[in-house]
DNA sequence: CCCATGTGAGACATTCACGTCTCACCACGG
DNA sequence: CCGTGGTGAGACGTGAATGTCTCACATGGG
């Protein structure tokens, strides 16, 4: 009986689509279903198969995105230790899944109302609260807001993937650039 | 004989419909020709007679960009005093241009080849520039690269620009927030 | 007064991506 | 051996945005 309805290869090659269409949507926001299913390497039917629309594939990257987020907040241990070093290591886990946060990211600038606000709200909130953290205990400054230094981290992580994307940066210092220059900033330290 | 060519109505038309779509294009990046002339109190067929196209439109947009960008350089005098008290003079400049360059910002990941380089790597090599002598002064640490200490200034003033949008910042801390979280970063200096 | 210029409104063809459909093919299991 | 399910290729209709066109109107100067 191969009536198995979401088999394991259906699931397999769904989320080998989704990676795919990932990795191309962060390079070229406005690819076509045609380019997607193309870089997947399966038809534009196929493709329909598994996402209805473009709507429907945008969506599920969404979905993939915060799941990924989520992930990255649980391995990084938001409450454990100094918030300066909950950062690096949010940095370290969230850096596989920066391709895909800058396209949502610039994707989220658009569409006013349709995105799943609900996960990007709770992911906000973790990632504000463990900068309050850092200002409650007297690690971080108190004149820059939790939200905008939350803001501010997924500017970074996006500015930091394209940059890497175009050269501008090597992959190898990603996570070293966004992290001192979200924590330390530009300023030399004086020596301690 | 009214064969002014381009009057002085044309070029103040012009120039009002540059900022009016300028302005609607930084909420919404995929906004219809008709979207944008209607936001311009003129019709489609006039915006037509200004622009050929909407790829001229956007290049039109570029250039006012760049334009706004190398008068903010310009007035923020980059080579006087501290190299940190450019930045905030080159923040503050930058400000108002700051809606335009979030949109010309996220517009560039796409086309590849069809921006006008010249004029960005202009600008990207000054503000570079700004923070090579900072480090030369001793004033900036060296272990952050002026591409990406550049590339990180973008970032910031786009997401500052699309929190101030998105009313998760305040207007009047756009400039404090960029600047601080740019030069000092989160970490709380020590008391001197 | 008349004419020229710029404009708004709208019709029109074109392009492009999308969504749906059909059909042939291939591998797999019964 | 044959049927079934999943796939690829491609045709087809649709809708949206674009670019071009025409026509009527208003304003302003000669």
């Amino acid at each position: 009986m191969s009536h198995m309805g979401y088999g394991c290869l259906m699931a397999l090659d769904r989320d080998h689509v989704l990676r795919s269409a990932a990795a191309l949507l962060t390079r070229k926001s406005t690819a076509t279903m045609d380019e997607v299913a193309k870089a997947a390497g399966i038809s534009r039917a196929t493709l329909h198969r598994h996402f209805a629309g473009r709507d429907a594939l945008v969506r599920a990257l969404e979905s993939l995105g915060i799941e990924e987020c989520e992930s990255a907040l649980d391995a990084a241990r938001l409450d454990e230790g100094p918030a300066g070093d909950a950062v690096r290591r949010l940095v370290r886990e969230l850096e596989p899944a920066a391709g895909l946060l800058a396209f949502l990211y610039g994707e989220n600038q658009l569409f006013e109302g349709e995105s799943q606000n609900e996960g990007w709200a709770r992911l906000d909130a973790r990632i504000a609260a463990l900068f309050r953290r850092g200002q409650d205990s007297g690690e971080f400054r108190i004149d820059l807001t939790p939200a905008w230094l939350t803001e501010a981290l997924y500017g970074l992580i996006a500015s930091g993937a394209w940059a890497v994307l175009d050269g501008r940066v090597a992959t190898k210092d990603f996570q070293f650039m966004i992290v001192e220059l979200m924590l330390g900033g530009a300023l030399r330290r004086e020596e301690p």
